[in-house]
DNA sequence: CTCATCCGTAAGTGGATACTAACGGTAAGT
DNA sequence: ACTTACCGTTAGTATCCACTTACGGATGAG
């Protein structure tokens, strides 16, 4: 699934979101991505497979080697959440800046 | 601060996302929160603490009771981040399904 | 000056989770 | 067939964190 929910939890820890941010020009395969973290390799499998069921991620096997990249999904969720939040939350603050200096004047 | 670290971590919570969203039409008291959410009043209380440090809301004193509301530094900040992800994972991902079409025809 | 309301903080606890180490399975090379 | 490279999974552990309970400070009403 591709919920809000997951996506937000997916992305919380850092690690995790540095194994994504891997991924960000192009798939790379799952050692490449783990050299140069500061975990393990499994860590970092362990990342992928939490990445993948929130729809960040897809994979596919190639030889011995399994290559990862973004899947749109994911970060398509994210956005439908933080824009349909964005014109609410931005209106209330702007009716609420508005509220305060008219209160300024009196 | 209103790095995407910390506005990450702080939307992760279901339960401070729910806190996040009671502001979203405008200011409101702690205890207004607090009513109908499934935990205590201090835990809205901790909750509000993690989003202020996020700079995802902002807090000023009436009276007795203590008003909290959306700081758009917060979300600013995460769009920010998504914004400039999109873009060239989008562009990583279409590539890479025209690498894969041409090797199709291959 | 009490008393009630509203709220933040500290301490303590239970549950979630990120990590390592060890193992097994698959594919490619010799 | 043997070895090497690459990867996922499991078990076990340590750490983190969301929550409740209890407490104390500040404001307003009477």
């Amino acid at each position: 699934m591709a919920n809000a929910n997951r996506v937000f939890a997916a992305l919380t820890d850092p690690t995790r979101r540095a194994v994504f941010e891997r991924l960000r020009h192009g798939p790379r395969p799952v050692g490449e991505i783990a050299r140069g973290l500061p975990v393990s390799r499994p860590a970092v499998s362990q990342h992928l497979k939490v990445l993948k069921e929130a729809g960040l991620v897809d994979d596919r096997s190639e030889g011995t080697r399994r290559i990862y990249q973004i899947d749109p999904k994911g970060l398509g969720a994210m956005r439908a959440w933080l824009d349909q939040f964005w014109d609410s939350a931005l209106t209330a603050f702007a009716a609420e800046v508005e509220r305060a200096s008219k209160e300024e004047k009196k």
